[in-house]
DNA sequence: ATGAAAGCGCTAACAA
DNA sequence: TTGTTAGCGCTTTCAT
């Protein structure tokens, strides 16, 4: 059998209820029980289980993280940063994909009522008054990143002003044919996106064209919005349709995530034409691989998401009710050579 | 408060007794009783707890995954499969990473008393003969993947003869200058890949050259050997290392691990060189981006190597003593454009 | 087939 | 400061 707080205290000669304090550092004890205790807990290699800690005491040290079927670099990086904060604290990361949206509401609910985790990390998904109800009314701490609601704390990247500042970028280096990609119509970070690059198109006075907008709803092929259609292939396809715009082809596009835009950039010198000569792009995210295509795109900051996010969550855990947080970073511009600035002829 | 067991006890007019045995699906309950529970657990929206089941039944549900920092792609791409299969099988998936190699054996410690989980996946990891016998000694099922220890269950591919298979394609397309870039020697892969070079070398002749086999030890800088060498830069720097060695420059290399390969592409087309004319390259791996460079590469089928894992601990958990199981795949040569077929004059 | 009751290993409130 | 004790919410004998 394994060795128990029973153990512990009969053979340091003191109640369990002593063992307990020195396992979760109580204040109130001697130092030198502390030291006695201590030193069988040691010898006996003693660890308190769990399932019982966590039974008596209402707490997991666990931390679920949903995430939506992370097949993409960017929640990968993001992951990672979540992932070694919440380690630095303590907690154990409990991981959870949903390739559906609707699978979401599954995952709340049973986090909300087995108890088997301290607070829920929702990543890029949105969430439904309801549920945050449910939340509210349990009290599990809940924090969204990359997505937003009044109500909830959120930590997010200015999607609208980054499109602004990416188009923009386009526009001021002599672009008047500016096209946008970027995945389904219904996703959060999409609609604000769409209205950055609608600013921009606006503060320029360019007249919004309705080709020059492809969503991921725009092809009927399920497979590609597994993601929302931000991966690589949706991309592509994305880019093809703009090329096939004859004389009207765009030639530039402000593409709202890294991993369509390597798509769109297949795509692109398959046609035999040359980036950014014949079409600049500019990305969103700046994944580890955007250097590496020498993708011009605007850089989110992953890990400082991902280490907010988490100290928000144990803040909320630990009891200190800190205030609503909406806390949101400006992506930054990250000039390479996909927007180059010069313009074709 | 939150709704227990005896709330639906009381409701239902049964015992908790029978309750719990709805919960469980136990057979020897009438399907009269079984439906009443049911019907009051849905309107009571009543969901076991989890910790209280734990401490109870001494079952978890959760799967700890240990993996080494994940910063390479494989790990994702193998992580992914891993976490699908768990999720399908009911259980959660706890995520640990260990930046440093002697962490690792804390999580498996921890592991090993808290109860916390019910099985350990440890992922391109070594494990230890004292850890190996903790493991054994307190029945906690245990599951290498991408590792190999006689006693412990392990999913693996043919290494040796993975490298063997990349290094002879290079060589019967026609290269004699074949030199080898890999990770850190201690890492468990490294060693086999460079024996299966060695082979290839010497099945057609070729005397090994000291100057072409480029670990990561090779260079003083722990940055590089946080993922053992694994990494972009890693394979940069080593290529580098290669291309500076004048006539005796290699026109091939055998890569073990696509993301080195990457790094070292770049070296490559920065130096002015083209590939494959100058420089021919096979890879390991076969990661999302390998396809996207024109890598040819040695391919693993990762999501075949978690799934076959998750099952196999899955089936330990449950109880059916599977046999000790050493699962290994051969990887399959996957031919693009990087290891072509023309030499360079 | 079902109910009652004894734990599972711990925390926390209460006494001392 | 410390020991004792009553739960935490469930599973699992053991009766019935």
């Amino acid at each position: 059998m394994a060795v128990t707080i029973y153990d512990v205290a009969k053979k340091a000669k003191v109640g369990i209820g002593t063992v307990s304090r020195v396992i979760n550092n109580s204040p109130h004890i001697s130092p030198k029980t502390k030291d006695k205790v201590l030193k069988v807990i040691k010898e006996l290699k003693y660890q308190p289980h769990a399932m019982a800690q966590g039974l008596a005491s209402k707490r997991s040290n666990s931390i679920a993280c949903i995430v939506p079927d992370f097949t993409s670099y960017f929640f990968v990086e993001l992951l990672r940063g979540i992932q070694q904060e919440i380690s630095k604290h303590g907690y154990d990361l409990i991981l959870y994909c949903v390739d559906e949206l609707d699978k979401k509401e599954v995952f709340l609910r049973r986090a909300l009522r087995e108890k088997k985790v301290d607070g829920v990390l929702l990543l890029s998904m949105p969430i439904e008054e309801r549920d945050i109800e449910r939340f509210h009314q349990s009290r599990l701490p809940l924090v969204l990143v990359d997505s937003f609601h009044p109500k909830v704390d959120s930590i997010t990247v200015e999607n609208e002003q980054g499109a602004y500042i990416g188009t923009n970028h386009l526009i001021e280096i002599g672009h008047e044919k500016v096209a946008i990609i970027t995945g389904e119509y219904n996703s959060f970070p999409v609609k604000e996106r769409i209205n950055g690059y609608k600013r921009a198109l606006q503060n320029h006075n360019i007249p919004f064209n309705e080709k020059y907008l492809i969503t991921a709803d725009s092809f009927n092929n399920s497979e590609l919005l597994l993601d929302h259609g931000f991966n690589k292939m949706a991309g592509y396809i994305s880019m093809q349709k703009l090329l096939d715009l004859g004389n009207e082809r765009p030639t530039a596009t402000f593409i709202a995530s890294d991993i369509q835009a390597i798509g769109a950039l297949r795509a692109i010198s398959e046609k035999g034409l040359t980036i950014p000569e014949d079409m600049a792009i500019v990305g969103f995210d700046d994944i580890e691989l955007a250097e590496w295509v020498e993708l011009t795109t605007m850089s989110q900051p992953k890990s400082e998401i991902g280490r907010i996010a988490v100290d928000q969550i144990i803040n909320k855990i630990s009891g200190n009710n800190p205030s609503l947080l909406h806390k949101s970073f400006l992506p930054e511009l990250i000039i390479r050579k996909s927007s180059g600035t010069t313009l074709r002829s």
